[in-house]
RNA sequence: GCCUAGGUGGUGAAACUGGUAGACACGCAGGACUUAAAAUCCUGUUCCUGUUAAAGGAGUGCGGGUUCGAUUCCCGCCCUAGGUACCA
């Protein structure tokens, strides 16, 4: 028989579904192992060739544990709540639950023709109830925690009211709102339990607060940080403004030290981890108060360079700083209203794009230098944000860029603050200097003067040391449909849980999934929707996020009614040992998902501090176009002729995308182009060397560009093994690059070749019980090694090369020996699985049982009596490379050194440090 | 601007701790088998000089440096991709 990738392909699959073959317990002596893929969401576009390429590998890495003696956990599933199941159901009223269903089988029709080994018996879907059941739940616990900051972790918020009760809230250290009330016990009993909650709700994990919100008005809806980009929303690029609303929030900033540290205990890829830093932004500085004394209080500024302060020459606030009003002086009153209307108008986009246009007004007010006492104006500025820091900042236009761009446009006084500063130009940031018009730190270097300048603030009770981060708490709410219902009711306007025995709170039928005609979301159109028949449920729901970040945990006990997985399994699988995804989760879903870990740490339902101990990014398969280039006439108009490539500079022409599934190696089929578009019927063709070639441009893969390659279509032709190798075989694993089928022939060639190994001309399955050959083996050995060291650094692509090099040896070998062969096809496996179980089965093995082989053992034996070198010690420290078919010990080394005569020139009485040989010569000596 | 990764033939790429640069594959050229095609196999293929060959020279973005030796390490610059941005 030849090669039939369909038959064989197609039988595999069934069998392994059949006999749950990739069924995961957690009873076993073997140790465990967590490969984990970042989940999808089941769009209504299917697979595209570029989805499977981490898919593929950690399958392949999950195969090769398995192989190696682990109990693997490989399990997929959905991220099935989203965005585009809800606009599909806006346009035609079907209900996103039907959408999703049916995308999801499409996703898994396509996954399983690829072969991958999913323990599918786990799969989750966080859209369905006995799954957001525990989302849900997870939001009640934050919901009744507290970040307790004396102990670093997260508290029941009955230790809280504990503490209120016992000694007030003295003494409590939180990560919490900004405007707690400060009482003692008997206020806190004397409060109205309405109070109390009010007060509670500043502190919890979740929790519900007017803030500053991305809304975004074409989807109707909030968004967090991490989904709008350059100020339009990621899903469908919207314009986004800043609006004030009531909203839930996920109060992450409390983890903001944890999920820094954290970064150092984790393999990651270093631009995944330096993104994550700059998104928590961690800046150390201080805090400093300016005095009003006209009104009896003073701004607070944030910075990170106290040393400069006897640099400020006036301070400027945010338009939206709560102190402009009442500081602005009447003469000024009119300028200050007129800027802060025009600022407020401006969309996120219009800040960011004139960043270098100076704007600014003065308010008439003064306040105190804290150290000289002088007055120092204030001003109001669009570039300082109200969202970071304390809203304002003390300028030093020596120091700071911006700054001095300021005080040039606005006329205000430079004083240059150390001797090796430069501000002819521009300001001069440097620290290398001595301080001078400094007062108390002059002559000071910036290592003296730090310290001296907060102490001195701190001894007047103006200033003080003080960390910010950049990392804002995620807004948690989404006035939209398809989401989990945030499980809480309101009564009398305060938030409360709903009980826990009614958890899932179901999403309830709507008519329409739009916004209801007050504004209300879509889920204010449900009938009679109310807690106990009587209180109004939450309306919003949560946001993409929220069943992502814990799902890795249902896998491991997915069907569990009790819990959101059982103590045992959580304790056997502990965390993911190895995750592969895209780096664009960098700043959402991998940090929230971190944050939910560590609160769950917290809160004793699992040990782990991190999720995914290592993480792999995948680089992202671009789509390649072709064109054709049709020519113009005169007039410019196309005609029906199409030039060549390469002939194209001869005529006036006009690029046309062309289907890339009619191009072959840029070469086009002139037939299947002429059925392309019924006007291409009678095209015309100018040919170079009888051929038309097409030209080519790496874009993103869309319909309209006639770039989408759809996996299927290459394993109905090629096969299932060919593509997986043919993914890896395309360049390293974190590389972007554009699809091409341009290799795609040798390696289904590879795959033929090593078929035939095991058939003869008439096709007869061939197989020899000899004892191998030295060469043979050495073949086998070679490839055991090198799959096993590429796998373990995640070199997919060379190790695809290497099982060619190995089938070209054996073939030139015409080795049929079933001791080589068996080993070479369970090598294979991880990487060809259909193609490694049918040829097991041939060589007389049972049935489906190379899934459960052991990893060959790799002798080195086999691989010495090369040419090579490889060092060897003499006298402790010379390093010599020797041919190794010499056999030499180190005195036979020395002397063989001693005696060269050529050596001898070199050595001149200098110990030798390295000899270099290439084809048995000495090429060089190190002295 | 800042941070991070990268730049090697016609193409995808390899070279794991400095040691024969371009493995492997595609493409291309030539050949074998065939009436022919497909399939398969063989040979060649970094560039330049050289009629073929022998042989020689250059060569891993550019310019320097360290080293007996640099794609690999160091310094400066250019380009590409990703992230981020009045963050005080």
């Amino acid at each position: 028989m030849e090669y039939n990738h369909k038959v064989i392909e197609k039988g595999w699959q069934k069998f392994w579904a059949e006999n749950g073959t990739f069924r995961t317990s957690e009873s076993t002596d073997k140790p465990k192992y967590y490969v984990l893929d970042m989940f999808p969401y089941p769009s209504g576009a299917g697979l595209h060739v570029g989805h499977p390429l981490g898919y593929i590998a950690s399958d392949i890495f999950a195969r090769f544990k398995r192989l190696k003696g682990f109990n693997v956990l490989h399990p997929m599933g959905y991220d099935s709540f989203g965005l585009p199941a809800e606009q599909y159901a806006i346009q035609t009223g079907q209900h996103p639950a039907i959408t999703t269903e049916v995308n999801i089988d499409r996703y898994r029709e396509q996954l399983d023709n690829i072969g991958f080994s999913f323990d599918w018996s786990r799969e989750v879907r966080t859209s369905d109830p006995a799954y957001y059941k525990w989302t849900q739940w997870i939001f009640m616990q934050l919901f009744h925690a507290w970040y307790n900051k004396d102990a670093d972790k997260a508290e029941s918020i009955d230790t809280l009211v504990n503490r209120f009760e016992q000694t007030g809230s003295k003494g409590v250290n939180a990560a919490c709102d900004e405007d707690v009330r400060i009482f003692s016990a008997e206020e806190w009993a004397a409060f109205m339990p309405e109070q109390q909650l009010e007060e509670l709700l500043k502190y919890r994990l979740a929790y519900l607060r007017e803030s500053t919100v991305n809304w975004c008005a074409a989807l109707g809806t909030v968004l967090a940080n991490d989904e709008v980009i350059n100020g339009v929303s990621e899903r469908g690029g919207y314009p986004v403004e800043q609006k004030k609303m009531m909203q839930w929030s996920m109060r992450i900033t409390a983890y903001a030290e944890r999920l820094l540290t954290g970064l150092d205990t984790v393999d990651w890829p270093e631009p995944l981890v330096e993104m994550q830093r700059n998104w928590i932004g961690k800046s150390i500085g201080a805090t400093v108060c300016f005095p009003l004394p006209q009104l009896e209080t003073y701004i607070e500024v944030f910075t990170t360079r106290v040393d400069t302060i006897y640099g400020v020459s006036f301070v400027v606030l945010a338009p939206e700083h709560e102190l402009v009003s009442a500081l602005t002086t009447d003469e000024q009153r009119a300028a200050v209203d007129d800027y802060i209307a025009t600022t407020s108008k401006k969309s996120e986009l219009d800040r960011m794009s004139d960043v270098k246009a100076v704007s600014g007004v003065f308010t008439g007010a003064y306040a105190k230098h804290p150290l000289t006492g002088q007055d120092v104006q204030i001003w109001i500025a669009d570039y300082v944000l109200a969202g970071y820091g304390t809203g304002a900042v003390m300028a030093v236009p020596s120091g700071d860029q911006r700054d001095y761009l300021f005080a040039k446009h606005f006329d205000l006084p430079i004083i240059p603050i150390s001797d090796s500063q430069d501000i002819s130009e521009a300001a001069d940031p440097n620290k290398d200097g001595r301080y001078i018009n400094s007062e108390i730190i002059n002559g000071l270097t910036y290592e003296q003067a730090v310290p001296a300048v907060i102490d001195q603030l701190q001894a007047l009770g103006l200033g003080k040391g003080k960390i910010n981060y950049r990392m804002r708490d995620a807004i948690f709410g989404r006035q939209r449909y398809w989401g989990e219902p945030v499980p809480i009711y309101f009564k009398d306007g305060l938030p409360y849980l709903i009980d826990k025995e009614e958890l899932p709170l179901l999403l309830p039928e709507v008519d329409k999934y739009l916004p209801t005609e007050t504004g209300e979301p879509p889920l204010g159109r449900a009938h009679d929707w109310r807690y106990k028949g009587e209180n109004m449920y939450e309306l919003s729901t949560m946001p993409g996020w929220a069943g992502s970040s814990w799902y890795w945990f249902r896998y491991m006990d997915p069907q569990n009614p009790n819990t959101f997985a059982s103590k045992e399994a959580v304790d056997y699988w502990k965390s993911v040992d190895l995750y592969i995804g895209g780096s664009e989760h960098a700043t959402g879903h991998l940090l929230y998902s971190r944050f939910w870990n560590k609160f769950l740490k917290d809160w004793g339902c699992q040990g782990e501090e991190e999720p995914f101990k290592k993480l792999i990014n995948q680089g992202m398969i671009q789509g390649r176009s072709n064109f054709v280039y049709r020519i113009m006439d005169a007039e410019g108009k196309g005609t029906n002729k199409f030039v060549s490539y390469g002939l194209k500079g001869d005529y006036q022409t006009m690029a046309l995308h062309v289907d890339v599934n009619i191009v072959s190696n840029d070469v086009l089929d002139l037939e299947k182009f002429k059925a392309f578009r019924p006007d291409f019927a009678d095209a015309e063709f100018i040919l170079e060397d009888g051929k038309y070639h097409c030209g080519h441009e790496v874009e993103k893969m869309s319909k309209s560009k006639f770039n989408v390659v759809n996996p299927d279509d290459i394993i109905e032709q090629y096969g299932a093994d060919t593509l997986r190798l043919y993914e890896m075989f395309l360049g390293p694993l974190e590389q972007s690059k554009p699809w091409n089928t341009n290799g795609i022939e040798g390696v289904y060639k590879f795959l033929k070749k090593l078929w035939r190994l095991f058939h003869d001309a008439e096709g007869n399955f061939h197989i020899s019980n000899e004892e191998p050959t030295k060469a043979e083996y050495k073949a086998l050995h070679k490839i055991i090694k090198k799959v096993e060291d590429d796998i373990e650094r995640f070199s997919f692509n060379t190790s695809v090369s290497a099982f060619m090099i190995c089938v070209n040896e054996l073939t030139d070998l015409k080795c049929n020996k079933i001791k080589i062969l068996q080993d070479l096809v369970i090598v294979l496996q991880p990487y060809a699985p259909h193609i490694a179980e049918e040829l097991w089965c041939l060589m007389g093995q049972p049935k489906g049982t190379i899934s459960y082989a052991s990893y060959p053992a790799f002798n080195p034996e086999y691989l010495v009596e090369s040419e090579f070198a490889y060092p060897v010690s003499v006298n402790g420290k010379t390093r010599l490379n020797l041919p190794l078919a010499l056999d030499l010990d180190a005195k036979e080394v020395e002397d063989l050194v001693l005696a060269n005569e050529e050596v001898q020139r070199y050595i001149d009485g200098k110990p030798i440090r390295k000899i270099i040989f290439v084809k048995g010569k000495i090429i060089n000596i190190v002295i």
